[in-house]
RNA sequence: GGCCCGGUGGUCAAGCGGCUAAGACACCGCCCUUUCACGGCGGUAACACGAGUUCGAUUCUCGUCCGGGUCACCA
């Protein structure tokens, strides 16, 4: 077999040779040990939390002197999606991930290792197909999608390991006349690697994070160039990673089961393989069943889940870093104001088990996050949230600034914040009391307290109530109220002798707070009811009586 | 099914042959308190199982079980 005639029959345009490529894209020149890293999504217009932790991944181990560059990997025509790049993009930058390199728009891109969309690289994975060819070590193969199919069906009643493969790839031996013959009829063909490999002997790979792996070698004559000439991932991924210089891959771990074929490509094309950083994925608890969070089932795979339900950006990116360096808790804490990227990060010491998304945990920090920011700070953020993603409480804002200003100012810019918001979609909740449209009550009345009790407290409270008290002339009325109905207004005295009491001064508050509010917990009850305003206090109260 | 990865409290996890087996979230209790919170203190709760190696195994080896992944002209 000629395999020089069969290069040039197959790419007779190809005029580039791997080293003109070499030259092109030379070595980095970077200092020892500064990481190349890089996210390459395909472009399907969807953005899984995954994704977005793997170029999280990639962002930290590149560290702030490292190159991590956006490559998309367009090679699925079918599955491709308009503006999927803008959307990355926005998606990765609303989260604080910003690749240096790369993919900068649609169109658009910045470096000197591009072009960043696999699309635009097709001269370039013709030369190392090429290669390839001449050297043996990939062929043409004509067979049909029935074809292919039937062989499936005798490995499967032979037993036999499924796949395209020794005496099963019926191209593999074929000679050049008929390989002519077939292209003259204008079959179409894709292009097939020629393994190798020996199903008896191993590789091994030390991954970064899951350690030393030990595969059976690849024996599988894998499709390197589809019918329409694109590369697969496998063959782009040794080419592209190759020529960018990345040195370490940051991927899903579901990738681990090719790493025989990848190492095979990689020496095929004389390359020397990256460092490989193969990351568990995310999960979620289904039926008592761990499981991967599924695009199909989970809406909060989707990173625009978080988006549209308003928790705070930094909130995932922190969760995030929780769950790949657990040390930076202890690191947060001791450094309350630093960004996230002085974290010093650690590759070796991400999990190698697939972690568990944990809601609970995730909204304790966007609510420390929310709970250190301004009141100014909230109302925009929460305005802005709500122009796109909440109509009425839109509309709620706009009808008074103020007043929602003056709402979320309660308790907030004080040493110990209070803690009730995790994302801007829970605002309206939180203070739908105020709004006469959204008021309801929610929460009982104190339960030890009779009818006749809170109807006692509220009429007490009715005639003392002045709008214009000051905070402590309000606290000390309320105070003044218990001892008549029966309570206690001191809550340690109430304790030493609770029986001698209806209750104490919370009990009263509490009344009052339910009926005003329809709930039990809220913010300071002075500032509460001072926004509420004299004439729905009122109302309120008296609309609460038994 | 073959191959591969994983298995410490409810969850995320430290641990790297000898520890009363950290910490965080959640939960419970107490304290603080001018209500609600916040905060502080404390508590319940774990090394999947069985062999082996060893003076000694959570830690090393093997097996079992369980969970996950993968076996495409998708990435």
């Amino acid at each position: 077999m000629d395999n020089q005639k069969l290069a040039a029959l197959l790419f007779p345009n190809v005029t580039k040779t791997p080293d003109d490529y070499e030259n092109i894209y030379p070595p980095r020149g970077l200092a020892e040990g500064v990481k190349v890293t890089r996210f390459a999504p395909s472009p399907t217009g969807f953005m899984h939390l995954g994704n977005l932790f793997s170029a999280l991944i990639d962002k930290l181990a590149a560290g702030k002197d490292g190159v991590f560059y956006l490559r998309i990997e367009d090679t699925d025509k079918k599955r491709e999606v308009d503006g999927a790049i803008d959307a990355a993009l926005a998606g990765l930058a609303a989260f604080g991930v910003v690749p240096n390199e790369g993919m900068t728009g649609q169109e658009t891109e910045k470096g000197a290792y591009g072009p960043y969309k696999q699309s635009k690289r097709a001269d370039i994975y013709a030369c190392y197909a090429k290669k390839l060819v001449e050297e043996g070590r990939a062929y043409p193969c004509f067979c049909t999608e029935e074809e292919l199919a039937g062989i499936r069906a005798r490995q499967e009643a032979e037993g036999a390991n499924p796949g395209y493969y020794g005496k099963w790839a019926v191209w593999r031996e074929k000679d050049l006349p008929a390989i002519e013959q077939a292209l003259s009829e204008g079959k179409p063909y894709v292009l097939r690697l020629r393994s190798l490999g020996d199903e008896n002997k191993k590789i091994f790979v030390n991954d970064l994070v899951k350690g030393k792996i030990e595969m059976p070698e690849n024996t599988q004559d894998i499709v390197l160039l589809k019918t329409d000439g694109i590369p697969t991932y496998h063959f782009a991924h040794a080419v592209d990673d190759h020529l960018m210089r990345t040195t370490h891959v940051v991927r899903g771990d579901e990738w681990i089961a090719s790493l025989p074929l990848h190492v095979e490509l990689f020496s095929a094309l004389g390359f020397k393989p990256p460092k490989y950083v193969h990351i568990s994925p995310i999960m979620k608890l289904d039926g008592g069943n761990k499981r991967k969070l599924s695009k199909r089932k989970d809406p909060e795979a989707a990173v625009s889940y978080y988006i549209e339900k308003g928790y705070p950006a930094g909130g995932v990116a922190e969760y995030l870093m929780t769950l790949a360096n657990s040390n930076f808790e202890d690191w947060r804490r001791a450094n309350k104001d630093l960004p996230a990227d002085d974290f010093p990060f650690n590759v070796k010491k991400m999990s190698p088990s697939g972690a568990l998304f944990d809601e609970a945990k995730f909204e304790d920090i966007c609510k420390n996050i929310i709970s250190v920011m301004s009141a100014d700070e909230v109302f925009e953020k929460t305005g802005e949230w709500a122009k796109q993603y909440d109509p009425e409480l839109s509309a709620l804002i706009e009808e008074d600034p103020e007043k929602f200003r003056n709402i979320l100012s309660i308790d907030r810019d004080v040493p110990k914040p209070r803690k009730d918001i995790a994302a801007w979609s829970m605002v309206k909740d939180y203070l739908s009391y105020f709004y006469d449209s959204l008021f309801k009550i929610e929460d009982a009345m104190p339960q030890q307290l009779s009818d006749a009790d809170i109807n006692a407290v509220l009429d007490a409270y009715i005639a003392a109530y002045d709008e214009n008290d000051d905070k402590d002339t309000w606290f000390q009325k309320l105070k003044d109220l218990c001892e008549p109905l029966g309570f206690k207004p001191n809550v340690k005295e109430y304790k030493k002798n609770p029986e001698a009491y209806k209750g104490h001064v919370g009990d009263v508050s509490g009344v009052i707070r339910v009926a005003t509010t329809g709930r039990r917990n809220t913010p300071d009850l002075y500032y509460v009811l001072k926004y509420l305003g004299k004439d729905r206090v009122i109302a309120r109260l008296n609309a609460a009586k038994k």
